[in-house]
DNA sequence: TTTAAAATGATTGATTTTGCTCGAAATATA
DNA sequence: TATATTTCGAGCAAAATCAATCATTTTAAA
């Protein structure tokens, strides 16, 4: 049996099963348990499974999003602060779409308005905009697990059908050249659909975006206000310079 | 038994029942107490559950709502009776519809299969269906504040673009001459039109359903199979009946 | 064919996990 | 309140698993 073989079958196994014993892994390969051993080792390495005590599991947790979870407590003041800010630009009766993520989820606890009508692509929002009491619609589409927001060909022309008053958007990359961007196209096409269909855009960041790009551009700096939690950056003077003045300061 | 396999046990059953008692968990991994005392001591620190005196509970996530909750206690055991059926319906790689609604959440945490595609016009379940990780699809639309459940002219045209293996439907009257029924139009209409995009309907009741009518009727009896927490009901055996065997019995 | 390199399987001592026991703490019962 | 029962946590020894090592086999290269 060819090493290739032995972490195929390994692979398989562990996708059937999502956890392996070793014991079970020597009986599939005819491998013995050193050898096993240093397969788990090398697939692991590789970030293909995990070792636990006695064998294997698969990477994905199926119940648990640390992601979400982790990403939700650094940051919280500074978010808090973008939250703040937005929520300050939005007046009553006004029709907005809320981009999914963390930092526009920090929106909504801080808007005033008495009357409002949501329009989102992200699973946390929406629950958050029903729980205010807000008029709220859901784009459909494929629901990504990570950032659990909806994605895909019918997200973007459930997307099309909306005319939005403000629209508020989270990025991963603020670059002087490259724009605004995110790790995934498909999210990036979302993003770049509701900038086309709302009279003004706000891209809500905190500073470790700055200067960064992500694999997925979905807008010039040009094509919407940049809102931060601050007032004096260099950076934002420099985009405030080329943009003429798409950054939000606090009046 | 793995240590993970164990983790993943237990939280499964914490998921099911909200609280297990230690005897519970000894039962259902084979492990000693002491393990399982281990083991939850460690699921604690990771924020996983709550211990309690005499085994754990679920921590309550403060997204979901006081209203959804106080829902969710009554009829516990027949909903989850009638989730466990349902679910034993399910087979791996199936494409099924799940209803918004609180009977049909109770189906997730017993599915089994480890590749599914759902798709789904409530929030809850979407979520629910991601955290189990699935392939999960939102219809879009406006969402209701009470079932938080995706309706309207949106949601009605991106359920066209779905073909199910299988159904499951919540409803709120069961009636002889009337059918299957709810009160919300818009809702009904969703449902009517999930039955007719699968190729297998079931609905799922609880017996305070029986005999009840309400405003707007999704479905002839006929059009979908019952499914309830009981095999012997004199009203069971009458639509059974009616419709010719559109009764889903425990074999 | 010869030689070097890589992979394998067995062995061994170290480490981790497990189940049991027992006194303490919490809960239920009288 | 007092007493009985259950549950808990810590310590310990047995069992399972691991990482490191080394001799052997297989593969590749000269």
């Amino acid at each position: 049996m060819l090493t290739d073989e032995r972490y195929e079958k390994i692979l398989k196994l562990l996708k059937k099963q999502n956890v392996a014993k070793l014991a079970e892994l020597v009986e599939a390969t005819g491998a013995s348990e050193s050898t096993i051993r240093r397969d788990l080792s090398e697939l692991e390495s590789r970030k293909k499974l995990k070792r636990i005590h006695g064998g294997a599991s698969l990477l994905k947790s199926k119940t648990d999003e640390p992601t979400m979870i982790e990403k939700k407590d650094r940051y919280t003041e500074e978010k808090a602060e973008i939250g703040r800010r937005a929520a300050s630009l939005i007046d009553d009766g006004d029709c907005i779409f809320i981009d999914a993520g963390t930092t526009t989820e920090a929106l909504l606890p801080f808007v005033e308005a008495k009357q409002l009508t949501v329009v989102s692509n992200g699973v946390n929002i929406i629950t958050e905009s029903l729980a205010a009491g807000f008029h709220t619609y859901g784009i459909g589409g494929y629901v990504k697990s990570g950032t659990r927001a909806f994605v895909g060909k019918m997200a973007a022309e459930a997307l099309m059908q909306f005319r939005f008053d403000k629209a508020f958007l989270g990025t991963n990359g603020i670059d002087q050249s490259f724009g605004y961007s995110t790790p995934d196209p498909e999210e990036a096409h979302v993003k770049g659909l509701a900038i086309n269909q709302t009279s003004e855009a706000y891209v809500l960041a905190d500073a470790s975006k700055f200067k960064e790009t992500s694999f997925a551009k979905f807008a010039d700096l040009q094509d919407a206000f940049l809102l931060t939690a601050t007032d004096s950056d260099p950076f934002l003077d420099e985009i405030e310079y080329d943009t003429n003045g798409k950054v939000v300061r606090l009046s």
